[in-house]
DNA sequence: CAGGTTACGTCAACACCGTTGACACAAGAC
DNA sequence: GTCTTGTGTCAACGGTGTTGACGTAACCTG
């Protein structure tokens, strides 16, 4: 725990880079944040981020102990900006659920945080008012403090681990994914009925299993939530 | 998709590598899952599997195309193993919580099948058991062929989704997942009241965050299953 | 305005990774 | 016994994260 951060408050010595820009642990997480949504996700590598800021790869390391430590700052910010425009409508339920579907598509589109910001606790700002939001929520509808942080607990790890999964979709080439949807017609369409009765009798709805489950999943667990709520 | 397949069939040339074993799919599979199970997820690489085998890497190219073949067919071995002692009670609410909870336990061992099973149609004979099995425990429930399939995407996923999450976490390293542990109480806990009244007043229970909301999630997705049923 | 410290950007290197193509050889076919 | 060819091996390519040495420019002191 020695030299536990790389960032010692305040930068005095701002040199510029070969190609003239002046770098900052912000400017870093902005560049990233920028590779991962144009390039996707697995774009992301210190290499190439190096490249993006105009810069060796290895200036990175100057600013965040390692990658994981540059998502983590990266996470916080997500967080604060997936709840930027949250207002609540004073129905709970449905502040839950647009809760929920915000966490949700923000860890879509950076899955690596996804899995990260339920892993790790960053204990930065954004963090902690969304959490104090989500279960302030849940203490609106009338749950005790023990199953308000419980219920809160399972509705964003839901609706992230729904993103984590989600996420593995949409890293596949698009013809991988169109071969997929159809093999749940083509290959499960067809099964004997004697064999597979279900799957025979329900073969026309199998394709709905290639997209997303998250709002059929969130809408349950809100129906659950609504009729188990004390107030 | 010219040479679609690599394994063709049968192998008749069966030459031991240079340590004396003789290779084949299955023995490369079990390998790799023991190596995943022993080693942990990360130290899953062909070049260990490769040295776990006794054989250079590469030969395991002769019997997979790539990595992805090669976890494809370690999904359905596990989906298989996930619903082998899998015995219907009758009560199909119970079943259906039993059935979830054998996938999240599953996945959660083998987290790169977990996005992956989910991601990818393995089209097996495992895989195909067990949407047979999901699905017919929902029609038991009344529901019409549509809602089934709907319920059992949102069911299967939410499941494999809190594995993809807690996988991650069982991935730190103890110090650092105690470290987390600690943060909610400590960072969280003492927030000042009047900006956090929120985290001020639920603190005392902040700390179960840190563990797994599988089971939370399940049990609201199974109330609300239950009490929605047409049956 | 001169000199000294040193933070920080750069470079080269290390140890990994998945994957491929060339090659040699032994197993099976005839 | 000879031929074909499947299959294990080897070396290499281009990628990855990370580290340590190094020089220089930026700031501080005077």
């Amino acid at each position: 725990m020695a030299e536990n951060e790389r960032v010692p408050g305040e930068r005095k010595r701002r040199r510029p880079t070969s190609s003239g820009v002046v770098l900052s642990a912000d400017l870093i997480v902005d560049t990233a944040r920028e590779l991962i949504d144009t390039q996707g996700a697995q774009a992301f590598t210190v290499r190439k981020l190096g490249a993006a800021l105009g810069a060796d790869p290895s200036a990175v390391y100057r600013y965040f102990r390692n990658t994981e430590e540059l998502l983590l700052a990266l996470a916080d910010r997500l967080i604060g900006e997936s709840m930027a425009g949250f207002a609540p409508s004073g129905d709970w339920a449905a502040d839950l659920r647009d809760f929920a579907l915000r966490a949700y598509r923000s860890a879509l589109r950076h899955p690596q945080i996804a899995v990260f910001s339920t892993v790790r606790v960053t204990g930065r700002p954004h963090e902690q008012r969304a959490v104090e939001t989500g279960i302030g929520l849940l203490l609106q509808a009338g749950y005790d403090d023990a199953a308000a942080v419980r219920h809160y607990h399972a509705l964003v790890d839901t609706a992230l681990g729904h993103a984590a999964l989600d996420a593995g979709v949409l890293r596949l080439a698009p013809a991988q994914r169109a071969a997929d949807e159809r093999a749940w017609q083509a290959e499960y369409g067809s099964l004997p009925a004697e064999e597979y009765p279900v799957l025979h009798r329900v073969r026309d709805h199998l394709p709905v299993m290639a997209g997303s489950a998250v709002e059929s999943a969130l809408d349950l667990l809100i129906a659950a939530l609504r009729s188990e709520a004390p107030g």
